[in-house]
DNA sequence: CCTAATTTTTAGCCTAGTCTAAAAATAGTA
DNA sequence: TACTATTTTTAGACTAGGCTAAAAATTAGG
């Protein structure tokens, strides 16, 4: 088993991997964990020596497949916790990330199996991040805003930009959450509004709605 | 907020104080922790400084108010979270301790008001412990066996003390679960079986099945 | 291509929490 | 009561994980 902090590095390293592309620097480790760079340096040498990481002085870390895959697996948790706090317990979906954070680090395959299986298999969590499967695979299909889906094409509500109370109450009322299809029926290039189809109802609405909805399409 | 050993020794210190109704020694904490018994000394010394127990050399050790009330919000986590996992993913009553012992140190007031809405506000666990309330109060009505309820009287089931799949199995089938009123009917004393009565229905049990099932009677 | 700025690493120190071994206090018993 | 056994505490050491300050390597600019 890993400790807290271990897990935290590897999944530190394996969204700035994501993010960058390739190695990852001590820097950008330190700051997105807000430690120092000694500190980084101190434990990237201690995962190399547990072949978590590859590491090789002043030249940057990246994941070994073993490391990816824990690191896979606590985002996964991460991201199905998130869903729990929203679905199930009524969260806002800007409240939940702290909570996750603690969460993540809960030991036990089980728990993640049925934990999923309560709810409901989902891809994408609250903000339209795709879970990992089992496997530490995900979908790279890159979530987009609805503004800028074309037309007639279908989409999968997959998350919010910006997610105040009012907003979430807007969509609520129109019926449209995590797991929607949406399908943009029209779009109106003089204001950015569109004519969007979800469920058995068809309503326009503005850009600036359409601008703060993140949708999956294939 | 409190470190993860810390909240361990108060949770350690609450339930000894509840078994031997007064002082706690430091061997019967270490015990309770499988710790050396230095490093209780040294624990609860530092506890003492931060006046969450009282601490006489070789006397023993006692929680304070402030003291009782976190450990007691760490029990209410614990046992919140032990229905959670029985009542919603379906895990045994068995499987469930450990899992409890990492989920009862999420810190967040807001996840444990909104968990126990959707758990229903339980009254007791899985293991047919009461769960502290938000104040720390603890209903101090004890379980008992359903074998050592009198006639004619009426208790509500609170948990078992075995439990091999097949009972847990059984009592589904007779639809007894946690909360369902018993009332005891009749008792046989030639072979400790009892009349009782679930719900609409009458039926007879062993004297087995009634010494594995607690009951809270007022 | 050489110096200056930046990044990274090393060295040494600190805290929390644990341990072992030995000393001190308490309890039990002849 | 006095001696022994047990319990508890102290002293000193260790590990994980962090920090600061200084040294070393790399990168950038003239």
């Amino acid at each position: 088993m890993f400790t807290l902090a271990e897990e935290n590095y590897l999944k530190a390293i394996y969204h700035l991997e994501f993010k960058f592309q390739g190695e990852v620097s001590t820097n950008a480790i330190a700051e997105k964990l807000e430690a120092k760079a000694s500190s980084v340096t101190d434990m990237v040498q201690k995962l190399a020596e547990k072949s978590l990481v590859s590491y090789t002085k002043y030249k940057g870390t990246h994941l070994t497949p073993e490391g990816r895959k824990i690191a896979a697996k606590v985002v996964r948790k991460h991201r199905l916790w998130e869903v729990f706090l929203v679905d199930k317990l009524d969260f806002q979906w800007d409240e939940v990330h702290e909570i996750a954070e603690q969460l993540e680090h809960i030991k036990s395959d089980e728990l993640i199996v049925r934990l999923d299986k309560f709810l409901g298999s989902p891809k994408f969590d609250p903000h339209g991040d795709p879970i990992p499967d089992q496997q530490g695979n995900i979908k790279n299909t890159k979530k987009r805003l609805l503004a800028e889906v074309e037309n007639k094409q279908r989409g999968i509500c997959v998350g919010v930009k910006e997610s105040s109370a009012e907003y979430l109450r807007y969509l609520d009322k129109k019926k449209i959450g995590i797991g929607s299809e949406i399908t943009v029926v029209s779009k109106e290039y003089f204001d950015g509004s569109m004519i969007i189809e979800v469920g058995p109802k068809q309503f326009s609405i503005s850009k600036k709605i359409a601008e703060n909805l993140y949708v999956q399409v294939n």
